[in-house]
DNA sequence: ATGGTGGCTGGGCCA
């Protein structure tokens, strides 16, 4: 079983590239961020055409998360679980797919670390952290998915001194996403990758895909059930080129595979 | 190089 993150930033602008990587790529599950799209514009018919069940959480044309299946698609949750402050953005879909429990997140980027987002992201972190202790346990199969707009370590960004005094590499929201792994769940890439300065994430601007100028900020955890099933994780970066079926999204596909 | 690009829109804001 194949499951996958991907930020598709827009899939208003992204549809025929979406339907294109799907068709090509044929995962059985796939955590989409950014949709970007109100809750009744999702394009159901579309994923059906392409053998997939689909879930919405939509807000107006910001943020907007979905989770598609072809391995079945039950106990939807938008939302954090009941019990959990409810976020005013849609940033989590929670499914059950194939056996597993699987969230799509869309983690609030921050923006600075002097910026009220910034504390909005740590305090999302931590909902998410109680979301798992409400929703699962640690021996279920889980798989938390998604743009986490954190790099995990210092080899995940293309150059240190870029980021000083920057999101997306301080020690808070590190440490927040260290309390939402310490619930049990595992950087499922690094079980198999070891290499440095592989990246999900490029900016548009300034050429910075074509430097190398990018960031492994989009992430599949697992718990330790599913990590041990898991056969390999690998980033398609080939996701970022241009293609006659439009624009790239900033971000490409992470997948993990499951056995 | 305090710029740059892309997506929301319909003038800037956000990423």
């Amino acid at each position: 079983m194949h499951i996958v993150t991907w930020n598709v930033n827009s899939l208003k602008a992204r549809l025929p590239r979406v339907q294109e990587w799907i068709s090509e790529s044929h995962p059985d599950v796939l955590l989409i961020q950014e949709t970007k799209l109100a809750q009744d514009k999702f394009p159901h018919a579309e994923m059906t055409e392409l053998g997939y069940e689909s879930a919405h959480f939509g807000q107006g044309q910001w943020n907007g998360v979905a989770i598609i299946s072809r391995v079945g698609l039950d106990n939807v949750v938008q939302n954090f679980a009941p019990g959990i402050e409810p976020d005013g953005e849609a940033r989590i879909i929670t499914a059950t797919c194939g056996g597993i429990q699987v969230s799509s997140v869309y983690v609030p980027n921050g923006r600075s670390l002097d910026h009220d987002h910034y504390q909005y992201k740590l305090s999302w972190l931590s909902r998410l952290r109680a979301h798992l202790d409400a929703s699962c346990k640690q021996t279920d199969d889980v798989v938390v998915g998604g743009d986490f707009n954190i790099a995990p370590e210092d080899r995940d960004v293309y150059d240190m001194k870029a980021f000083a005094d920057a999101t997306h590499v301080s020690v808070p929201e590190r440490d927040a996403l260290a309390n939402v792994c310490n619930f049990g769940l595992t950087d499922t890439f690094r079980q198999f990758n070891d290499e440095d300065k592989v990246f999900s994430w490029w900016d548009y601007r300034g050429g910075a895909f074509h430097k190398g100028h990018g960031m492994r900020i989009d992430l599949l955890l697992a718990t330790p059930s599913v990590a041990a099933r898991a056969k390999g994780s690998v980033i398609d970066r080939n996701a970022r080129k241009e293609r006659d079926s439009g624009k790239p999204s900033d971000h490409v596909p992470v997948i993990l595979e499951v056995g």
